[in-house]
DNA sequence: CGGGAGCTTGATGGACCTCAATCCCTGTGG
DNA sequence: CCACAGGGATTGAGGTCCATCAAGCTCCCG
């Protein structure tokens, strides 16, 4: 099967037709090298891509130069849908290691619309938990403190690793370097080292050698105010409310 | 014609059926008084809002009582379509003003889904919509100083109230007071004041009395980086690349 | 051996936060 | 009519977090 459509079957259970359709989809395969782009912003390519194998990260460009990180997607996870859907496309994707995506035409995925709506749907759902992903990094980046914010995107990255199978909760791989993580977290890459010394001293966790090690999660999830994303997508156990005081 | 026909006939030009189909979602509707909640983070309601009036927003909480709005709905606005796909809402809804929505449950939003495909795909591309929107917040959080980041979020507004009616570039009312503009830009109430006064003092813009003058569009744009919402769909004029470091 | 990518540390300054106080306006109750 | 309270805006003082500048380090690779 194939990567999306394992993705989309924890979301409604595909029949054959779709599964091949799916599996239709990822067939032709491309190589990237480090470093190289896919997308830039305001880019006019009617596709999406569906990453394979590697690392990448998708990011905007400031006038000033600076950039922002948005989203690492990593095997399995879709690229570039908004851009197949709003025309042009509004971030752009770049290879953080070497990568192998299949690109996906938007004709060709208009099709799958109309041929399986129940896929529609599945994808719309897979687009939605990448949103919910963005909306939590915003909330890190708009309230938590570099410490804090760190933390969380690690124990995040950490968990959306090994539910593709690649990394345990405590240790796993991670090509980012400290200029990367500064783009993604909103600090300056000084200060993502300070950060991470700080982590490392308070036995929290460390990145050594492309390695990441979590030392701590509970602790860190503590710190953090970190919450599962199973929790966040399936949980049905109920509200806990905490307090909410509208003005 | 209801209001989220109107804003999906922009994406497909709809079918006399598909547009009834619309209608009857948004059919049934509910007065919410100022302060209220729709939704809040955890709750297991399927169910999704159309705002039809008046001014919400969305919200996360963190454990120290801080809060992120990601995003102040309008009218025609859809709100927790997320939850709604992802079994429970990860985030909160409350009622900046008195507000009138329609509910749309799950069984009917997947009937939709079934009957008219291209109804979901055009779904999918009011959600990806706003979700380029949060995008843009991020990158406004992350990235761009407190007066920038301000100016941004002032022009999208204008804009997004300008494409529905309620307002025009110069001029539109906003019911946000300064707390509730603090925990949007991911600033202090206090400094979100001198933010406002530097604005004043610079004659860039102005709120006072719940509303907003913009006296200088294009010097605010130039100033916050701003790049329109018309533009960031529609635009097929070509890449304008800036330079891409990929590190 | 030189160069480059990436990591580390120190010093300094600025952007923004926090605490505290004052003021304005509006609504409410006497 | 006034007194009062409460939401919201405003301003000042002081401190903290993080950015910026500058330098040196390690490692790898040519």
């Amino acid at each position: 099967m194939s990567r999306l459509a394992t993705k989309l079957n924890v979301f409604v259970r595909l029949s054959d037709d779709e599964r091949t359709c799916l599996d239709g989809l990822e067939a032709e395969r491309i190589r990237i090298r480090r470093g190289g782009e896919l997308v830039h912003e305001g880019q006019v390519g009617h596709k999406a891509y569906i990453l394979q194998f590697g690392w990448a990260c998708s990011f905007k460009l400031l006038p000033d130069g600076g950039r922002q990180i948005i989203r690492f997607p990593i095997g399995g996870d879709l690229m570039g849908l908004r851009g197949l859907l709003l025309r042009t496309s509004d971030h752009s994707f770049s290879a953080l290691t070497d990568i192998v995506v299949s690109s996906v035409e938007a004709t060709r995925l208009a099709g799958v619309f109309d041929q399986f709506p129940r896929l529609g749907a599945a994808i719309l759902w897979a687009a939605s938990r990448e949103e919910a992903m963005v909306v939590e990094h915003l909330v890190s980046v708009g309230r938590r403190s570099a410490v804090e914010r760190t933390a969380h995107f690690f124990l995040e990255l950490s968990e959306r690793l090994r539910l593709v199978g690649l990394g345990t909760q405590e240790q796993f791989k991670c090509p980012l370097n400290q200029y990367v993580l500064a783009d993604a977290l909103g600090l300056s890459a000084i200060h993502v080292n300070r950060v991470l010394r700080t982590l490392r001293e308070r036995r929290f966790m460390t990145l050594r050698d492309r390695i990441v090690h979590i030392h701590d999660p509970d602790g860190m999830k503590m710190l953090a105010g970190y919450q599962e994303i199973e929790g966040r997508i399936f949980d049905t156990s109920g509200s806990k409310r905490i307090r909410a005081e509208a003005n």
